[in-house]
DNA sequence: TTATATAGTTGACAAAGTCAACTATATAAT
DNA sequence: ATTATATAGTTGACTTTGTCAACTATATAA
């Protein structure tokens, strides 16, 4: 790989990452932590979900997990039901607060996009987003 | 702005959030943060810099820079003069240490850029780097 | 039946980041 | 010149976020 391919990609990195903390302060001011809100995306996504696969998908730490889930069963935003088939494992699923609390997030969090990238004309949305996308599947093929 | 290109956008968002996540991680087995990281480069890239100059660059917290940096003055990585226009500011500058620390760093880096990217061909390189370009120029004009 | 693996919990801890009060210096207003 | 206000950096106290390892309970393999 070129050295100028690799500076090209930290830079761009470093640029994005900048984006990205930008909308990851959304969440400082809401009532939901950037992971607490991930899992409960996760579960408005993939319901009935075992805490594990959330795990693997999300790569949190167990304890840390636990601990989310716990606090999300004591605000009534999930509920947890033992396995038929494991009886380890729990079942997810988001009440209808829950559904109430993320779909509430998101809307946030749409704004805030929204208002970060709010100076570009139509024709520079297209651009920007087909770059992305050719980005994104170029690197998730792999 | 269309409902649409949000969506595209949060969705390459939570990609690209990943891939830097994982670039990040090279940090975790190193002798410093990324915090620690970011400010030694800063230093790098601009000299004698202030403590106040850095904080408006990186967005850190007061508080927290300075701790960093009296860490950096213990290890010798740094170090720290008066500034004769301004009594209250310090100017800063890496060690030859510092600036060794920093550039093994950055190779670290680089290698795990390297890594994360290594799948690809030549072609989609070029194209990825086009398509990050495309973007960085758009988003950072505005 | 015993050994090994896995799901989730818990306690103890460490790292990262935040907030406000403080000292020292600089600048502006009277 | 004096006083008020602002700024650079430090310090103490604290919160949030994340990590690690030991533990319980259940499941699976030998």
């Amino acid at each position: 790989m070129k050295e100028e391919h690799i500076h090209a990609i930290r830079d761009f990195n470093r640029f994005f990452a900048r984006v990205i903390g930008l909308l990851d302060k959304t969440y400082l001011n809401s009532a939901y932590s950037l992971a607490e809100a991930r899992v409960l995306r996760e579960l408005l996504i993939q319901p009935n979900q075992t805490a594990n696969a959330i795990l693997t998908t999300l790569s949190l730490d167990k304890g840390y997990l636990s601990r989310i889930l716990e606090s999300f069963e004591k605000k009534k935003l999930i509920n947890k039901k033992k396995s038929e088939e494991d009886g380890r494992a729990l079942h997810l699923n988001l009440t209808a607060l829950g559904k109430r609390e993320i779909l509430k997030i998101d809307k946030d969090t749409n704004r805030q996009v929204e208002q970060t990238f709010s100076s570009l004309t139509e024709k520079e949305y297209e651009i920007v987003i087909k770059s992305m996308d050719t980005i994104k599947r170029i690197l998730d093929r792999k």
